[in-house]
DNA sequence: ATAGGGTTAGTA
DNA sequence: TACTAACCCTAT
């Protein structure tokens, strides 16, 4: 195989990378240190000016690797040549097929466009000089690395997938940038983006992300031959041209023939109004590219609103206190009332509906018609619930009752204050995560993915702004702060005061954080640690304990954890599965220190900066401290922590006692660590808590502003904090714990 | 009991 | 027709 490469490159690459393929030699511009590099940096994406341009350049990679699967790389014409001359981009950025050190790319479209062609022509002779010695010199790819000496927070698990794909011809589909510069901006600013930018990628043979629109954080797959999907690679081309289809096709409209809609009537006879997806889905009738939503709004054109819901009650709008809200509410009930009058729909909408029958006369579907179809009787009633409108008032009940509840919905329905005696327990959540999005997702719940969106948004700017600070280093910075959408649920009724970490002499510790934050920012790299709950079920199963001891679980570390560790670096978004079951979150917090520990001695500390595990709850601000500067926090584990031993905890092991989760919960839910500095922070604190001797269940509960031990009776979480075990004190300050539990 | 995805109703 | 919100289903 060898032999082979070595034929073909050396056959092949003199003559293209002497005149076709001038890499820069020189960076032109320092990367940017905070802002994430631009185009060229995710050359998969659909902001590359040139959808080939990628395509082109490492095609040189992959055709080293696999030249017999390339046969046009013969060609004494370079494709990517025969391309450069198509437009005014071209590929003067192309690194060398082979060099020690490639320049770093800036990442900035100007770079791309404005280069001036003299610059281009001279780096042209030069790289095609360096670059013909390099052929002779190279039967193999060029390493993969650039910056070997770069340290990895967590080992990279995507570098094996930094190769761009050969495209096939379709391939070029890339649409062109047409998307303006703020949109742009705004792409390249996305956390996602840069949480899947990796630290130390040499740039052609990055992992591609497929970050086009709508495909945001999936890689790029290879198929069984090694190469990748045409399917992955030119999806976000083809998503374009696909919508464009599909809005065609939508246009032109479809109109419901006259056996299809006695198929639908048929349908709504034999499984009653509203059952639209079982009659589309029945094979009985047929219909020809419907949805429900098309059943149902043909339903309501042939026969109106009539003989549904007739179930439905006057006066369901009892509680409503929107104006608009109330009558529509009442116009509904109306409706039912005389949609419960159980004479055949044709009958009933010719009375109900003069205006409408008169507008759609032709498509009304008369007595006659139905008899002929065999339908008799009215169409059976939906079984559905009546739709209630949620009121202003029923929204400020639902955050009472969640405050006072937490996420118990059943309990918040029974809750006789509030007056949801009517709805279901899903109904409370389903409400909730609407209109309370921020809230629902600190909860530990998942957002749908519309609201998930809008969330992103929002706590993208705390991100950011968190990952500056955690730059600037800790010891001059202040402590993140957090606003109440990225940070907290805030009861309230709560009375515990958080204090913000002390800034002590333990922050030089963490230096090295702040230099790691910057060299990862500097790339772009940077991004929380996401786990899953199931990390804690996974402990759970094979019996960790809070206690056991750093080296052991260092020992017992998984590797297949670290690499879905860093796997779900790569992606913020991308929640940590770990193979078998999941790691309490002490174990993960030791592992995490263990990891750090080849950095730095102080190893029980080292944790990233914005480590962040996933959590359920998170313990709910002081009231009156709102502008407080808090860290995130909170750490939970499926398991009550009332049974450890605080004095069993073994010296210089963080333990994390954790409260108990709801285990649906715990597998998904999102959790933060503490940074640092934090962890460092409050040491005096800590002594409070041992002092008072309790459990960590009584302990946990504490309140820095006079009023200790104050029991929280509700499902917030109560984080007792990491025993850091030396003498008497702990990382934690309060901050790190909640409110205790009590159930 | 709950989480999360799916379905349906209503509206612009 | 698209979209949102209310409601439903089902695996856990």
């Amino acid at each position: 195989m060898e032999p082979r490469i070595q034929t073909l490159l050396s056959a092949s690459s003199p003559d293209r990378n002497s005149q076709h393929l001038p890499p820069p030699a020189i960076p032109r511009r320092p990367p940017l240190p905070v802002e994430p590099s631009a185009v060229g940096e995710e050359p998969w994406t659909n902001n590359n000016p040139n959808g080939c341009n990628d395509y082109i350049r490492n095609e040189h990679l992959v055709s080293a690797a696999r030249p017999q699967l390339l046969p046009r790389q013969k060609s004494s014409v370079p494709i990517a040549e025969v391309l450069n001359d198509d437009g005014p981009t071209t590929f003067h950025n192309l690194p060398p097929v082979s060099t020690n050190n490639p320049p770093p790319f800036s990442g900035r479209l100007a770079d791309l466009i404005t280069e001036p062609d003299t610059q281009r022509s001279k780096r042209r002779k030069l790289d095609g000089a360096r670059n013909e010695l390099n052929s002779l010199t190279l039967p193999k790819p060029p390493p993969l690395k650039k910056n070997v000496n770069r340290r990895h927070l967590i080992p990279p698990l995507l570098q094996g997938l930094h190769h761009p794909p050969p495209l096939p011809p379709q391939g070029r589909l890339f649409p062109p940038i047409t998307e303006q510069r703020g949109d742009l901006g705004d792409r390249l600013r996305s956390p996602v983006r840069e949480a899947g930018r990796h630290t130390d990628r040499a740039r052609d043979n990055e992992p591609v992300l497929d970050r086009s629109e709508g495909n945001k954080g999936r890689e790029t797959q290879r198929d069984q031959a090694g190469f990748f999907s045409h399917k992955d690679i030119v999806e976000g081309g083809e998503r374009i041209e696909e919508n464009q289809r599909k809005s065609k096709e939508k246009a032109k409209r479809n109109k419901w023939t006259e056996e299809e809609t006695k198929d639908l009537l048929r349908g709504v006879s034999r499984f009653g109004i509203g059952s639209w997806k079982r009659i589309l889905k029945c094979p009985d009738y047929t219909f020809h590219g419907r949805t429900a939503v098309d059943l149902k709004d043909r339903f309501r054109t042939c026969c109106g609103d009539n003989g549904k819901n007739s179930n439905k009650k006057t006066g369901t709008s009892q509680d409503s206190e929107k104006g608009d809200k109330s009558s529509a509410q009442e116009s509904n009930g109306r409706d039912k009332a005389q949609a419960s009058d159980p004479q055949p729909p044709e009958a009933s909408s010719a009375s109900a509906n003069p205006v409408k029958k008169a507008k759609s006369k032709t498509d009304r579907v008369g007595a006659a018609k139905l008899a002929e179809l065999g339908i008799d009787k009215p169409f059976e009633k939906s079984k559905r619930r009546d739709r209630k409108q949620f009121t202003d008032k029923d929204d400020e009940n639902l955050l009472k009752g969640f405050e006072r509840h937490g996420s118990v919905w059943h309990f918040i329905r029974s809750d006789p204050e509030l007056g949801f005696q009517s709805r279901h327990p899903t109904d409370l959540r389903d409400r909730f995560r609407i209109k309370y999005p921020e809230k629902y997702a600190q909860a530990g719940y998942k957002l749908k993915p519309k609201d998930a969106g809008k969330q992103k948004e929002k706590t993208t700017i705390t991100d950011s702004s968190d990952k500056r600070n955690a730059r600037r280093g800790v010891q001059d910075r202040a402590p993140p702060t957090l606003t109440t959408s990225a940070a907290w649920t805030a009861p309230s009724s709560g009375t515990h005061t958080l204090l913000p970490p002390p800034v002590n002499n333990y922050s030089s510790s963490f230096d090295d954080f702040g230099d790691r934050a910057s060299e990862d920012d500097a790339d772009g790299s940077y991004s929380p640690i996401t786990l899953s709950r199931n990390i804690f079920d996974w402990a759970d199963a094979n019996n960790y304990q809070t206690n056991t001891t750093l080296p052991s679980l260092s020992a017992d570390i998984n590797p297949s954890f670290l690499s879905s560790i860093d796997s779900a670096n790569t992606n913020s978004q991308t929640a940590f599965k770990p193979p078998t079951k999941g790691w309490t979150s002490a174990t993960a917090l030791a592992v995490t220190s263990s990891y750090n520990n080849t950095i730095n001695p102080l190893s029980t500390l080292q944790l990233p900066p914005a480590l962040a595990l996933h959590s359920n709850y998170m313990p709910p601000p002081p009231a009156s401290t709102s502008s407080t500067t808090l860290a995130p926090i909170s750490v939970s584990s499926a398991r009550p922590s009332s049974n450890i031993n605080p004095r069993l905890l073994t010296p210089n092991l963080p333990t994390i006692i954790i409260p108990n989760v709801p285990a649906a919960s715990a597998r998904s839910a999102m959790h933060n660590l503490p940074r640092p500095a934090e962890l460092l922070s409050g040491l005096d604190r800590e002594r409070e808590r041992d002092v008072r001797g309790g459990t960590e269940h009584q302990s946990a509960v504490q309140n820095t502003q006079g009023q200790p031990g104050e029991e929280y009776h509700s499902r917030w979480p109560n984080v007792a904090g990491l025993e850091e075990g030396l003498g008497e004190r702990s990382l934690l300050n309060s901050s790190v714990r909640g409110r205790g539990w009590e159930e």
